[in-house]
DNA sequence: TATTGTTATACTCTATAACTATA
DNA sequence: TATAGTTATAGAGTATAACAATA
């Protein structure tokens, strides 16, 4: 494959130094996103799109800001997301009990229908996934969520 | 923040079974590449485009298909880029000795030297991000690489 | 006929800037 | 004056489909 002799094994270069390591990290990181991207979009919905669905889910109804945050996008882009969830009749809104300028976003019926099938069809690939890591791998990922956690808000 | 009371703290909820610890820990890889994304897009190059030229330096030269490959996308996507690469004088291309449809491409002097500035860059957040957390938390995340990869790859 | 790469097109995700409405 | 949201615009990152050149 690589004309120069490098051997071209999914780039796997083995973590020499921490630098290493940490760039290893950002290029899994990266190379998972690219990954779940590309089984979400085989579906209806888009992963950015889902796990808002997701938080409304959990949280009841968000404001744009509040939805913003917690996914940390500016509000212009949860807005744009949200948009097109309502033009697909997912989400509706609803005008704030006491500050007019918030508009709280909630999901319709057809929105938590959606949102349970396309967590069932995700749990299917993810688990399968999951399935065939080892334990230990298993273990050293759920260990790595919160500091990844932490890492983002830095 | 949440008009229906859930705490808003950054969706901290708690692992209960592995679904949702699984869920979590797409969450916070998505999350962590939008952080990844908005540090690069300060600075002059994006981290699409610096890992290219990452596999470039570790390499050598490498076809558009190799790139593809070693990063996961469609050839046509990794073409987008390198014509990128190629405009800003980062990248050269040089024919395939021996095989005529293939294109090889290479960092230049210039790429060379901006690689190595990115590549300080970089590491200067992401080393100050790193010190931040705990041995065990670093510990944590190294741990996660090779099953993320795993994971990206399945 | 199969492979490598290019061109054309389109859509998602995200950002910044400027604006309106409400507090 | 400050905050919540919208509109307009732009660019990165991808993908698919159709094509040309080479093997």
């Amino acid at each position: 494959m690589c004309y120069t002799g490098g051997l071209m094994t999914k780039t796997t270069a083995r973590p020499s130094s921490t630098e290493t390591a940490v760039e290893e990290l950002v290029q899994a990181t990266w190379q998972l996103v690219r990954r779940l991207r590309a089984e979400s979009n085989a579906e209806g919905l888009t992963w950015s799109q889902t796990t808002v669905l997701g938080q409304l889910s959990r949280h009841g109804a968000m404001t744009t800001a509040d939805l913003a945050r917690a996914e940390s996008v500016k509000p212009q882009s949860m807005g744009a997301t949200l948009a097109y969830l309502e033009e697909q009749g997912l989400v509706e809104r609803r005008s704030h009990p006491t500050d007019g300028r918030q508009v709280l976003f909630a999901l319709t019926k057809m929105g938590r229908a959606q949102r349970d099938e396309r967590s069932r069809v995700k749990h299917a690939w993810l688990a399968e996934a999951v399935a065939q890591l080892s334990a230990a791998e298993q273990r050293a990922l759920l260990a790595a969520v919160e500091p990844m956690k932490r890492l983002a808000d830095s």
